[in-house]
DNA sequence: TATGAGATCAACT
DNA sequence: GTTGATCTCATAC
């Protein structure tokens, strides 16, 4: 993991639909602890599943800030959801980080979560935010570009899958989930 | 293996 | 008062 480069800033400044699947097979840290994009989700904001169709609020203000920023949002009252801020049209849109496959911090990902399989720890959302240590006071509107936050291009593209979302109950249909292929450390298979 | 409910909180109606 | 971009555990085949 030595050579890998940094993104550049402009990376997140173009639409949710060309950063999504170029973010899969990137490596994302938190205070060194993280792995490999395997799984990703797009969410524009003309997308009545996303939190920021109808609007801003208080909750999604950062989806409409500048790109390249994490959005943090509590999921169900008991898990965080870690998102990248992106800027279509100057819109709000982000894309949200569904999966990891664990490379780096092991052990300090393993004792977050309770558990040593490594194709659990960063399987799903709620799941990667815990293995992170994602708490939106600590990482809500945070710049991705700075500490503690890290995130390196990939070095090759990776084979790139597609398919629908996941836990949404509208527009569920439209195929807005990249993950990469035959990956096991997706959170679930893409049909 | 598969299905179902509970946990728990902030935003929204 | 209801819902949700989820996960885990328990109970039932």
């Amino acid at each position: 993991m030595a050579k890998a480069q940094k993104l550049k800033p402009g990376f997140f400044a173009r639409s949710v639909h060309k950063v999504a699947p170029e973010l899969i097979g990137a490596t994302l840290l938190v205070d060194g602890v993280g792995g490999v994009i395997v799984e990703v989700e797009a969410y524009h904001h003309t997308d009545p599943a996303a939190h920021s169709f109808g609007g801003q609020t208080e909750r999604n203000a950062v989806m409409f800030g500048p790109p390249g920023r994490a959005y943090v949002y509590r999921s169900y009252g008991i898990h965080w959801c870690l998102n990248f801020v992106c800027e279509p049209e100057g819109s709000a849109s982000a894309v949200l980080i569904r999966a990891l496959e664990p490379t780096e911090g092991l052990a300090a990902m393993s004792r977050r979560r309770g558990l040593k399989d490594e194709r659990l720890l960063c399987s799903g959302p709620g799941r990667l935010a815990q293995a992170l240590g994602i708490t939106r006071d600590k990482h809500n509107g945070k710049r991705l570009d700075i500490a503690p936050f890290q995130v390196f291009a990939r070095e090759s593209v990776p084979e790139i899958t597609d398919g629908v979302r996941i836990g949404i109950s509208k527009a569920a249909e439209l195929p807005w989930r990249y993950g990469l292929k035959e990956s096991a450390f997706v959170s679930r298979k893409f049909v």
